[in-house]
DNA sequence: ACTATTAATTACGCAAAACTAAAAAAGTTA
DNA sequence: TAACTTTTTTAGTTTTGCGTAATTAATAGT
C-alpha cells in the first residue's frame, strides 16, 4: 500500500489536459489518441499540446514514445477520475440545490472542479447523501477513484416499436441539452420508437402525451435502456 | 443608472490585489497605503505590486499619482466588495453545510471566491436564505454591493468589571482561530473581564464555566460588544 | 520505392505575474 | 540645506502556457 497518490500540485492547465486525455481514451477504446486529436479537443495548437505532454511525461502522468500515441499511466488516471468525480459531483450540487438547468451545471462545474480541497469534496458527496449520477445521467466516481462505464446504447441504435427509458445524454453541447429540455425529455422519460424513415434516419418518438420527430445526430447523444 | 459593472473579465490576481487594497483601506481609515504596504501584505514583492497597479490604474480600479498612496475607484470598489461578499458567503456554506471548522474555511473560501458565475452566488445566498454574517461574525455584504462597517470595540479595550458578548474575531489567522476554538469561545459567547494585569496586559476572563488568561495580542483580534 | 500527405516535434516569440537589483523620488533629520 | 532613510519606480529575468512557422518522422498512394 505504498502510493498515496502524489495529491495535487497540479496546475490548472495540466488538469485539463489530463482529464481530456481521459476522456479521449475512454471514449472509444479501439482509437488510438495522438497529439492532434488531444489539441483539436483542447482547442489550443498542438504545439501547447506537445509541449504540456513533455512535462506531464516527466511528472510520470503519461506515457509515450517519440512520435507514438498517448496514454496515461495509472497515477494519471487516478488523477483524471478524480477531476471527473469533482466535476460530476459539482453539477449535482448545482443542479439539485442551485436551481441550475442540465445545460448551465458544465461551465462552472468545470471551474469549480479545479478547487484544491480534498475536505470540500468529500463533504459535498457526504451532504448530498452520495449520489450515484449526475444530472446528465452520467455515473460519479467514488471516493476510491473507481470509474465504471455501463456499456450505453444510443437512442439511434434501436428499432420501430421499441420502448426505452432515457438513462443519460452526452453533457458536450449546451444548445443540444437545452433542446432535450425544450421537448420536455428528462432522466427516465420512457420513449417508443414510433417510425424510423429511411430517407434522412430521422426518428418519430413519444413519450408521455408527447410525439416529436428527432435528427439522427440528435438521437446518437442519447442514451437509453431497452424496456421493450 | 448607467453604471452597470464591468463584470469580471478579471485575473485571480487582479482581484487578490483589489481585495487586498480594500481591506487595508478599509482597516484604517486615517493611515494612507502605499505600494509597500500592498506589497507586504499580498506577500509579494513591491516591484510585482507596483507592475499590477499599473494595470490596474489603467483599467480604472486604482487611483493614484506618481510616487503617491494609492486609492480605488468606485468600480474598484465594487469588485472588492462583490469579492468579499463571496468568501463571505462560501465560508458560511462551509461551516454551516460542510462540517468545516472555525479555522478551515478560509483557505478553500480563497479559492472558491474566484469562481466566476454570478447565478452560483446568487442561489448560493438564497440557498442557505440569506444568511447575514459569515462564521468569524463579519458582516456578509449584500447583492447591491453594500458594505456595512459597525464600529468594533476589542476584547483588550475594556475595563475589569466589564461584560460583554463576542461578536466576531480575525480571521487573519488559522492558529489564532485554532486557540479560540480550543479555549471554547464561540460568537456570542458572554466574557467578563475579571482582572488586566498591568505587568504585560494580559487578561483573565470568564466565559461559561470556564477561566482563561489571554494575552494582550489575543484581546486584539476579539470584537465583542458591551453588556454591562 | 518514391512522392505526397499527415502527424509530431522543434525553434522561436508573446503575455501574465512573479522575482532581484538598482535607480530615482520623497520624506526625515541633524 | 545636506545627508540619510524609506518608498516608489524601472530594468532585466524567470516560469507557465499559449501562439506561428518551419522541420522531421511516419504513413499512404501509385
Amino acid at each position: 500500500m505504498t502510493n498515496k497518490i502524489n495529491l495535487n500540485n497540479l496546475t490548472k492547465s495540466e488538469e485539463d489536459y489530463l482529464k481530456a486525455l481521459f476522456q479521449l481514451l475512454i471514449e472509444d477504446d479501439s482509437v488510438k489518441v495522438g497529439n492532434n486529436q488531444l489539441a483539436e479537443y483542447l482547442k489550443v495548437s498542438p504545439a501547447s499540446t506537445n509541449n504540456m505532454i513533455k512535462k506531464l511525461k516527466a511528472k510520470d502522468y503519461v506515457m509515450s514514445e517519440k512520435y507514438g500515441k498517448l496514454d496515461l499511466t495509472e497515477e494519471g488516471k487516478a488523477i483524471a477520475v478524480r477531476l471527473i468525480r469533482k466535476h460530476r459531483l459539482w453539477e449535482t450540487f448545482l443542479y439539485n440545490y442551485l436551481n441550475f438547468t442540465w445545460d448551465e451545471v458544465h461551465d462552472v462545474a468545470e471551474q469549480l472542479e479545479h478547487i484544491k480541497s480534498q475536505k470540500l469534496i468529500d463533504e459535498l458527496d457526504r451532504f448530498m447523501d452520495f449520489p450515484k449520477n449526475d444530472p446528465h445521467g452520467e455515473i460519479i466516481p467514488n471516493g476510491d477513484g473507481e470509474y465504471f462505464i455501463l456499456p450505453r446504447i444510443t437512442l439511434s441504435s434501436l428499432s420501430e416499436g421499441d420502448v426505452c427509458q432515457l438513462v443519460a445524454v452526452d453533457d458536450g453541447s449546451v444548445n443540444f441539452l437545452k433542446y432535450v429540455s425544450k421537448i420536455g425529455l428528462v432522466l427516465s422519460s420512457e420513449i417508443k420508437i414510433l417510425e424510423i424513415r429511411e430517407f434522412d434516419k430521422s426518428i418519430r418518438i413519444q413519450f408521455d402525451n408527447t410525439v416529436e420527430t428527432v435528427t439522427r445526430k440528435f438521437a446518437d447523444n442519447v442514451f437509453v435502456k431497452k424496456v421493450v
